[in-house]
DNA sequence: AAGACGGGGTT
DNA sequence: AACCCAGTCTT
């Protein structure tokens, strides 16, 4: 039980960097430099408890048809559901058009770089609006979701049981989001969580936290 | 503070 | 065949 050295929390976040650049899922569309916000928008709500993988079967056709939200008001419900349904979800549709409407109606058909503005749309929490101003607007905010959860959780030894919701999460992300690369930090967990510190049987061995994870040092001392 | 939503990918 | 997925909305 030794003090923890302060500047931990930065270590990590500095080797989750290095992490991201070597292993970090490229080519991602959504996450390409030119994507507007609303691609990104779009992308975040097919996202919502929905693998990445799956998203990437329907994305690239999808916001080559609905660019815009005027071009998803448009178009037919029923076909609209086509190009949704597949990823399940399918209240999904519903947000899709009512987003839109939104959009149209109270935002000349931009989306809001705003926060609040940002939690009126329909199907967009917490999580979500901080997705789009970090990744839709280069802002430095945090986006917790359940790996950033679950790896600042375990990390920092913080409560396992832990949520997305609460704010202890959000506190410690903002806290250790580096200057100007909000995007990467928050991708960087993502994607960390997908792949290593994953919810069940976490791959220790390769991770690069090391010995500074207090989940690892309690629960896998032999690694 | 829980429960519902959902098809498809992964094991 | 069971389980999980870049959450949000509704009881």
């Amino acid at each position: 039980m030794s003090t923890e050295p302060p500047n931990w929390g930065t270590d990590f976040v500095d080797r989750l960097l290095d992490w991201y650049e070597e292993h970090g899922r490229r080519g991602l569309p959504w996450r390409a430099a030119d994507a507007s916000p609303f691609e990104v928008l779009v992308a975040e709500l097919m996202l919502q408890q929905t693998s990445a993988r799956q998203v990437l079967n329907v994305y690239d056709a999808f916001v080559e048809t609905y660019p815009t939200p005027e071009s998803i008001l448009e178009t037919p419900r029923e076909r609209l559901a086509d190009d949704i349904e597949p990823l399940g979800l399918r209240k999904r549709t519903r947000y899709f058009y009512e987003a839109s409407e939104q959009l149209v109606a109270e935002h000349d058909g931009a989306v809001p770089n705003d926060r609040s503005e940002l939690l009126e749309l329909r199907g967009v929490g917490e999580y979500t609006a901080a997705s789009v101003l970090a990744h839709g607007f280069e802002k430095d905010v945090a986006a917790v979701d359940t790996n950033v959860a679950r790896v600042l959780s375990r990390v920092f030894g913080l409560d396992r049981e832990t949520e997305p919701e609460a704010n202890e999460n959000w506190v410690v992300a903002e806290l250790l989001l580096p200057p100007d690369r909000g995007s990467d930090y928050v991708h960087a967990f993502i994607d960390f969580g997908a792949a290593v510190c994953t919810a069940t049987d976490p791959n220790c061995e390769s991770c690069p936290a090391g010995p500074v994870c207090e989940f690892r040092r309690n629960e896998k001392p032999t690694g």
